[in-house]
Formats: structure tokens, sequence, C-alpha cells
DNA sequence: TATGAATGAGACTTCATTCAT
DNA sequence: CATGAATGAAGTCTCATTCAT
């Protein structure tokens, strides 16, 4: 049921934006009375608080899952694969993406994000460790490239430039590949 | 008069959030009648469309100002300058920022993000022209290059990461200079 | 509910006035808060029109149902019967009536009226067929015939001039009588 | 100066209808401020009264104007001739007519459409003296006539159905005609 | 006298939340 | 548990009127 009521919430707040989400529109959606609502949350916050957490918990598992249908790829296809990853878990919704990112008020993303963040900046340090001494500080680094990763990707999606898909790719591998290293970037995309 | 109204429409917002930017509180702020807003006003939606035009008029000449200060720097400091002046100008009411960014509808900034863009995009287009013959395509590198810049200097102002200021500038100089040529990021932090 | 409200509303407005048919009010007087009015309604503009629906349906219904009664008595009563019909109808509340003709915006009315005349105008044609070739044009003397009863009927219920209820009946027979045909207006009166 | 606004007054309330005569709508459409308005009356109500004030007494001293133009004429174009002026006076500015007697509280036209009333009354009783000796009471005679005279103009003026001009003083001299007298029509017309 | 900015009461409407059934 | 009608605080906006200049 809380099921149930978190979907229609979601889809009225993708399909109408946050300043349409409005209970007995989610009520009326979920197909129950808008006294029903708080049977299973304390107020509206409650919901959108559990909405948002189930919104960036299954975008998060949607970039692992989508690297883990990659392991077995050589490593240098590391970070073309983990754009690609992270583009396919923002695409999923992408009207739902535009309202959590631009109208539901940060504060219900923030820490969720952060653990996003953490999960990405994992797979970088990784990649990091292996491939650089770097006399930067590798924090910094790893700051720079997620908020990089990230935002031009949410960006990408969004607002959709002339900008291919393949092309978005390449540029963004070259991004981390040359800030990181100054190697080849070639060998970062995978050739 | 509109002065003064915008002015605690700013207040308001910056101070209280986009929730609670009502007409009635900022009227009070303004220290006038909620009817005396609307003879400045035709509505709630023209006040707020004049301040967000103003905040971000403000904030594309405080970028831009900041710049002029250094026009006579060696060319290699461009990219840090700009950093710094974007930085700058960001900071200078990082409470409204992050209500401007986070909570005001997009449609609000929409236009005038467009412009500051294209004003930071002309720097570096001019930056770009005297340097690499670039095989990438010119549009899709500015587009990277812009997106990241403000995404990553709005992320630091607002979050305040255990990062400081002149990391910060380092970082992202690196970052520009390996992406648009691979040449020796040295060379673009003005040493 | 709706039937509390309109009523609630038809008393307000018949009491206090067009100028004073506001929601707080109508809500107060069908003791509900102001909220609970829109579960009803639209707005207030549909609750007018649904009232103003009602008053003019009920009002044709009056004359129509006086008239029934009637239907037995000999053919040369039918305008006399027709009068007084529609004087009960128009009496029935006059308070309202006034309100209705005077202060309420006539476009509320306007479809109802025009139905309810060519109510009247059939009784009127029905009458006429019978009794002269007439040179005139029919359809002229019709909307002179309706127009001028409605318009006497209701000037007499609202302004309560000297006449008497039987004396205005009987001016209207003969005025009836001798415009349409010139015949011995005894005969009209069903002597 | 009372002139002015009066005047505007009329403008307004013509053009834009009871509802949009706003204060300072008239001082706007005066050319003075708002403030002003108030040094030559003392409130809303009272510019509202005079305005009612000057429309009447102009309506009926067109009608009386126009009847003055045709004293010479034979007795017989006595109901013709006092429709027809009747008809001009009203038609003079239908605009502000239908807005006088569909919109405006029928409270500030009462004192004024009573004198209006008595002065076509009082042509009316001259032309029955001299003509039927009556066995029906005189003034409810009138009243009749008077009534039925005034309702049927203006809402031919107001709704101008398919009926011309001459066809309808045609007509509502055979109903006068008729009603006083029985006598023969032809000859109120004036043949 | 004229101004017109300022006022503030009050109208319409929305919506998170409750509670009797 | 579910309901959904009822609530009423609060928000936006209008407009007759005032008052310092």
């Amino acid at each position: 049921m809380v099921e149930r009521i978190v979907t229609a919430g979601r889809t009225v707040l993708a399909r109408d934006g946050y300043a349409r989400f409005v209970t007995t529109r989610v009520a009326d959606e979920a197909g129950i009375s808008p006294g029903s609502l708080y049977q299973y949350f304390r107020n509206k916050d409650e919901l959108l608080t559990v909405l948002m957490e189930r919104y960036w918990a299954e975008t998060g598992d949607r970039v692992t899952a989508a690297l883990a249908d990659r392991l077995t790829a050589p490593p240098g296809r590391l970070v073309p694969d983990a754009v690609e990853a992270l583009l396919r878990a923002l695409e999923h919704d992408s009207q739902l993406l535009r309202v959590v990112t631009e109208e539901v008020p940060r504060r219900y993303s923030e820490v969720h994000l952060h653990a996003l963040r953490r999960r990405i900046q994992d797979l970088g340090s990784a990649y990091l460790a292996g491939r650089t001494p770097g006399e930067r500080s590798g924090s910094t680094r790893s700051w720079v490239l997620v908020a990089a990763l990230e935002a031009l990707s949410v960006r990408w999606v969004l607002e959709q430039p002339g900008i291919t898909r393949d092309e978005l790719v390449r540029e963004l591998t070259v991004l981390v590949a040359h800030y990181v290293g100054g190697a080849d970037p070639r060998e970062s995309l995978g050739y």
C-alpha cells in the first residue's frame, strides 16, 4: 500500500510538477481517499521523504546494475561504461529527474545524493588507485570528477543539447582521462 | 520603491526560502502594506521575474567586472582568473544562490542562465581560438567546459566541501587546460 | 449539500443583495466553512449559475403548474389564468425576484429568460391561432404581448402600486384581448 | 470639474460596465488623480448618485424635447410621436442604458424613474382625458400604459429583436389605442 | 487645491489535515 | 482500516479611501 501511494506520488510529481504535488491528487492517482494516505504517512513531508528515498535508491541501483553488466569489459572501458551507466540511470525517468533536481527542495535529496556520489566516487578511487601516484589530493580530484560527471550527465539528459550520446560519452571520457593522468586518452576510450 | 520591494523580496527569498516567499512577508520586510506591492508589480510572478532578472544581471556583471580587473594579467592566467571571478560572483550572496538554483522554478532563471553561459563561453572561445586547432567539435567542447565550470563552482560555493578556494581554482584550471589541449597545465596556471 | 449551499446562497442573495453575496457569507449561512463550498462548486460563478438555473427553472415550473390546474377552465379564461399563474410564480419570492432582475448581471438570467418567454409565447400562439387571422405579423405580436405581460407582472410584484391583483389581471386581459383582436374584451374575461 | 468627472464616470460605466466602474478608472478617464475625485464627491456612492441623476434628467429632457418638436402635429399623432420620442431618447446611449437598467442597483434609478414616468403619464392623462369617459380607473390605466410603453421600448432598444422601428411604433400605437378606447386604431396612427 | 502613493480591510480560493462514520 | 466530507489557516489580489506633500 505504501508502495501504491509512493508510486502514485511519483507519477504526479513527474507529470504535474512539484507545485501540483498535492495530497488529494496523489490520493486520487493511488485510487484511495486522502484520509487513507495519512494512515501510511504522518504527513505530506514524510511521503515526499520516502518518495525521494526510493527515487535515489533506484537511481543508484540502476547505475550499479548497469555497471555490473560490464564488469568483464577491459579495464580501459571503465570510464565510458560508467558514464553510459549514469546516463541510462538518469534517463530512465527524465521527467521525474527534472522535477527532482529543479523543483523539489534540495534537502529531500541531500542525503541520498551524498550516498550516490560516494558510490560513484568509490569506483573512481579504485580506478585512480591503480593508475596515478597523483601529487594532487585524491579526495579533491574525486570530488571534481564526480561532480563534473554528475552535473554534465544531468544537464545533458535534461537539456538534450545538440550533442549525441556517443559524443558526450567520448568527451567525458577525455575529460576524465586527461584530468586524471595526462595519459593518452585513447587508452581510456578502450581502443 | 521598486528597488525597496525587490530588495525586500531578495532578503525574504534568501532568508526564508522560496516556500515562504509570500507577498505579505515581502511587504512586511519592505515596511509597506500588501496593497502597495501591487502598485509596482502586476502580481507576485512579475516581482519574482524582476527579482531574478536583477539577480542574474548582477551576477553576470560581477563576473565581468572581476575579469576586467585582470585584463592586464598574462594570458595564461585567463582560466584561473575567470574561475576566480565566477566564484567571487557566486559567493556574493550564497544564501540567495542556494534558493535561486535549488528552489525557485527553473523557468525564472532559464533565459538569464543562457545569457550568462554565453558570456562565459565567449571568453572560452577566445581562449581556445588562439590555442588548439582541436579535432573535436568546438561547440561540444565549450558546452562541456562551461557546464563543468558552472556546476563545480556553484557546488563548491553551496557545499563548501573540504577544499580551499585556491585548490579549487587550481584543479579547475588543470581540468580545463588538459581537456582543451593536453598542453602543459602549468602554463595555464600562470607559473 | 449542494442543496443546502444553493438554499443558503438564495437566502443571502434575497436578504442582502448581490453586492453582499459573498462566499464567506454564503458559507456562514449554510453553516459550513468557506472551504467546503468549493467541494461542491468550482467557484463562486458556478454557484451563482446553478442558483439562477434553479430559480428560473422553479419559476417556470410554477407558471406551468399553476396553469395546468386550470386546464379545464373555459377557453376564454386562458389569458387571465395565465396572468394569474405568472403573478403567483413571480410573487413566490419577490425579494429574490428583485435582486435577480435588478442586480444580478443579466447574463446569468439570459438563457433562462429566453426559455421562459418561449414557454409563455407558446401559450399565446395557441391562443392566437384559434382566434384571429391577424394581418399583423404574428411574431411581432407575440413579442409585444409576452414582453408586456412579463414586464407588467414583474413591475407589479416588485412595486406593489395601488392596484389590486384582480384589477391587474383584468387590465392585462383587456390589454391582450384588445390588442389581439379588437374583439369584445368581455369574452376574454370569461364572462 | 464635477462635470468632467461625471462625464468620465459615464464613459467608464457605459464602456466597461458596473463591475469595472472603479474610482481609479474614473479618475484616469477624467485625467485627474483619484484623490481629486474626493474633493468633489464625498465617496463613490455620491458620484454614482449624481451620475444617475444626470442620466435620467437628460433622458427625460430628451423625451420632452422630442415631443415639443411635434406639438403642432395633428392630435392623433400623439401616441406614435410619444413612442418615437421615447425610443430616440433611450437610443441616445444604449450602452449606458443597458448598464443602467441591468447592472446598476435599482435604488440609484428609482426616484428618477418615478419622475420620468410621471411626466409621461401626464401626457397620457391629457390624451385620455379628452377621449374616453373610461369606466376603468384612470390611474390604473395610466400605470399599465406607461409601464408597457417603457418596458417595451427599453427592451426593443437593448435587444433589437427582428422588428423595425416603424413596426414597433405602429404596434405600440395599436396597443395603446385599443387598450384605451377600443376606437379605430387607424385614427391613433394619424392616418 | 491637487496629487498619487499608501493603505488595509476584505474578497476569492487552495490544500494539508482531521474525524465521525 | 478506510472513507471523504469538512475544516480553516493562509495566500493572492482589489479597490475605496486617506493624507502628507
